[in-house]
DNA sequence: GTTATACCTACTAAATATATAGGTTTAATG
DNA sequence: CATTAAACCTATATATTTAGTAGGTATAAC
């Protein structure tokens, strides 16, 4: 039903995690698990995902854990979603047009390639400082709120 | 991983097969289906999901079949996967905040929902008509390029 | 060499998508 | 008014995907 599952969204979370952490010491896996409540194991999965794709980068042993490879304003809401779930396909044509003989003639996989396009765009519209910025405006302000 | 799911595909072709035949005689759904390549009793469960809608109407018995309600002019892509597969949420907690308690001042939900906005946007930015034109000029076309 | 960490593979359970089957209701027609 | 053609409805079955668990391996710090 046209859903994120939640590998996109873990992952998307992850990330925020790891943009809030960004300059500092890297971020174990754990952590990032607990703060976002999202099952260990499960993020074990995602988050070498994420890595393969270069946005993040780890190291290994004792004091290692995860860290951006680049600045939040570097990294789109875009590029988490399909690291963490693959290419982005609003239909299965759209990305392999091979898998249908009729792609040639096909209006609706054109059409369906120009929503793809439009819809890619403005997930790459968001980077990762867009998201962090307003996770910070807005507790500042619900602190405000709740002083009054 | 943000698919639509055949029942949205399934029920855009449907449409375009009906906004063909627009101003004709009622159409079978068994001859939508075998135009279309759809199981028929697949798409037994789908067209009443967008008669519910209102889009489509149907007549029982003999000489019965479904016919759009209104121009194709009229009826949007977005109305048509709206219809078929239900409300499109990206992520759940846009259509029904209350599925999380963290709604109130969570960023990463108010981002989904501009998202999602945006996304229907793009979605009701394509008419029936729209898409039964380009049918029509890519087969004149098709046929001009077969006829040198 | 012990500990803390990322990394990897296989398995499992649950949910969802994709049908299929069989019967019921409605309306035209000879 | 019986037959037929159609939409409509409900239950079941199968396949696929999602989401998670389990258990072990590799690597690095101390």
């Amino acid at each position: 039903m046209m859903k994120l599952s939640t590998k996109g969204r873990y992952g998307v979370r992850a990330m925020i995690e790891l943009a809030l952490n960004y300059g500092g010491k890297p971020l174990l896996l754990k952590d990032i698990a607990v703060r976002q409540q999202i099952s260990e194991g499960y993020l074990e999965h995602i988050l070498p995902l994420i890595k393969k794709e270069g946005l993040v980068g780890a190291i290994r042993g004792a004091n290692g854990g995860y860290f951006l490879t680049k600045p939040p304003i570097e990294i789109t809401l875009g590029e988490i979603i399909y690291a963490s779930e693959g290419r982005l396909a609003i239909v299965d044509c759209v990305a392999n047009a091979d898998i249908c003989e009729r792609n040639k003639e096909c209006v609706a996989r054109d059409m369906w390639c120009e929503i793809n396009d439009k819809i890619t765009a403005i997930l790459d519209s968001f980077t990762l400082q867009d998201i962090v910025e307003r996770e910070l405006k807005k507790s500042d302000h619900l602190a405000a709120v709740y002083y009054i």
